[in-house]
DNA sequence: CTGAAAGCGCTTACAG
DNA sequence: CTGAAAGCGCTTACAG
């Protein structure tokens, strides 16, 4: 089906190599894994030998076979690697999971739960561990995924796994907390992936959400909710938003269908569930000669660095993703007790919403 | 020296399956690998005994080292993941990787030309394809590869192998002459790691500059060298910054330093080499009340979506970093023919330099 | 369609 | 410190 990646023309062995010097195998082995093994100068000659004849080093195929470990960790991200890799979030958390692993010799296979039919079945289970992000639209990647290796998922739970995630309620009901000590008229919220079927706009009475437990945008919710119920507004007379997917392209026709709204229509304050969907709000009002914060105030939720260097600033919660995946890669080492961690957010004062 | 990942428990073979099952490993193969090779109805039952028995498929490794292929390939960057996975141009170029990729069964091992000296040796050669991407500062990890792996670099070149690269001189040049016809005062340029030696500031006659060739900087220089004589001014004449690495942070002093120049001394146009300083120069400016493009005027250089999802959008060229990861991977995969491709770059014309 | 057998390239006790 | 040998878990001609 799949064309060969080359045809790989002759190759020298570790056996060759051996033979070749008048060595055993165990040698020329130990000379690249066990300098101690064997005296200076014999494995001098063999790796001098070896450059000469162009073998690079025992096959990694044959060795992780052998020694039953492959040293690469798979990170099997829920959205595709195109959106996961454009994603501020998910980036930080890639590079806090490649920092530790780096330092401890391992390296990073990333796999997406979103995967093409045509994905040769199995080929994640090279992998010695598993990081598994996000909430995936169907678990059955890991069932390819031996049940001994170890696997720790970050933003929403696996049963009876490791998990890792921030204070998502308390984070939102500071940020939204923050907001509504100064009364706005006419608040709203905009959620993102909230809805059991697919909803970009305005979520009516015919969408149901995603339950409580599910999905880390539903506690997100609750602190909202319970920061507005603290100041006497009814969560049910707050109108909400969603959107699918959090890149600008996605987030921009339902933003717009806010902001032109009739002027004693339009939110005067929007809490966002991330900081994308908050900065397309202030790029979006900014074009249509809305002030900010004057004229609508906005909030956000993840700290990205793009929401801080620019004016304005974002109010916002900073959520320490680099640490999520720090803490996630040393877990599956077996650097850190195996268990459920819940990291602390920070609220973040921007411009936005003073 | 590194703790093994787990301790594994007793685990099923496909030779203990088929032992169970009563028929060969050849049949329990088939019915994983190829189902045209045995009755459908003994397909399903050895499928759902393996099932039963929690045996989720063949082993990768010894896949991979009976068949020789891992479906595996390695994206080596000159960066540290750290930094690449959370550069836009780096993300988009592995977004366009992993898409060909996916689509082809393959997944993405990433590794880095700045590896911990703890790094296993040679646990990169389990890929069956290297993509290289950006000059690094020692090729020894390169060594690791065994010769006869297909290998293509990106933004770079190794001596023959086949390249991917975007026209860096005329884009520069396009960019450059666009932002020259309204004749500047005080044109500036600021440079990306162009210094033989580090440089983070303003680069004196001390400095040396990578030779041509080395770098896809020097290109762009000289783009907007040629830019410069055409419009009669000495490129002598044009003061030049360096930034060491395209982050905001490493980019601020320098830039700051720049715009608090007194006013009859600071750039009213500065030419850079990347949207991320150009970016950087529009916030910082306006945090200090200079107005764009009215005070200064500022191109970038990649044309990321940070820089076009907001207000003032940059003027700027822009690479399609995402088909160069596509052309790139098409080719490690033998699907493209594996040469030499240079690919065309778009001007935008933003606001920031009208 | 099925089964017996070779062998991919290593690492690692083990005996010397 | 060195060498002979087993075996990691598969896939694939090949014979039936």
């Amino acid at each position: 089906m799949e064309p060969p990646v080359s045809a790989v023309p002759p190759r020298i062995t570790l056996k060759d190599l051996a033979r070749e010097l008048g060595v055993s195998t165990a040698s020329v082995s130990n000379a690249f894994n066990r300098p101690d093994q064997l005296s200076p100068k014999l494995r001098e000659r063999i790796l001098s030998e070896a450059q000469r004849l162009g073998y690079s080093g025992p096959d990694a195929k044959a060795r992780s076979l052998r020694t039953g470990r492959s040293r690469i960790i798979a990170v099997v991200l829920a959205e595709t690697l195109t959106y996961s890799l454009n994603d501020a979030v998910a980036s930080e958390l890639l590079a806090g999971i490649a920092e530790v692993l780096d330092v401890h010799g391992h390296t990073l296979l990333l796999l997406s739960g979103r995967q093409h039919v045509s994905q040769a079945p199995g080929s994640a289970n090279i992998a010695d561990g598993f990081i598994v992000y996000g909430l995936m639209p169907s678990l059955k990647v890991l069932n390819d995924i031996p049940a001994q290796r170890p696997m720790v998922a970050v933003d929403f739970n696996i049963q009876s796994r490791p998990s890792v995630h921030v204070d998502n309620e308390p984070a939102s009901y500071a940020v939204a907390r923050h907001a509504l000590a100064t009364p706005p008229k006419r608040p709203g919220i905009i959620n993102l992936r909230l809805t059991e079927s697919p909803c970009n706009g305005k979520i009516t009475a015919e969408y149901t959400l995603l339950a409580a437990g599910q999905t880390i945008t539903r506690s997100r919710l609750a602190g909202f909710h319970r920061a507005l119920e603290e100041q006497g507004i009814d969560p049910a007379t707050v109108p909400m938003w969603n959107i699918e997917e959090n890149t600008f392209e996605v987030c921009a026709p339902v933003i717009a269908e806010i902001l032109d709204l009739p002027d004693d229509q339009r939110p005067d304050l929007l809490l966002c569930m991330s900081d994308r969907i908050a900065l397309t709000v202030v790029t979006l009002a900014e074009q249509r000669g809305l002030r900010v914060p004057q004229d609508i105030r906005i909030t956000g939720f993840d700290g990205i660095a793009e929401g801080q260097y620019r004016s304005p600033r974002l109010t916002t919660v900073r959520q320490d993703s680099v640490e999520k995946g720090r803490i996630a890669a040393r877990m599956i080492l077996g650097l850190a007790p195996r268990e459920n961690r819940q990291l602390l957010t920070e609220l973040i004062l921007g411009e936005t919403c003073p």
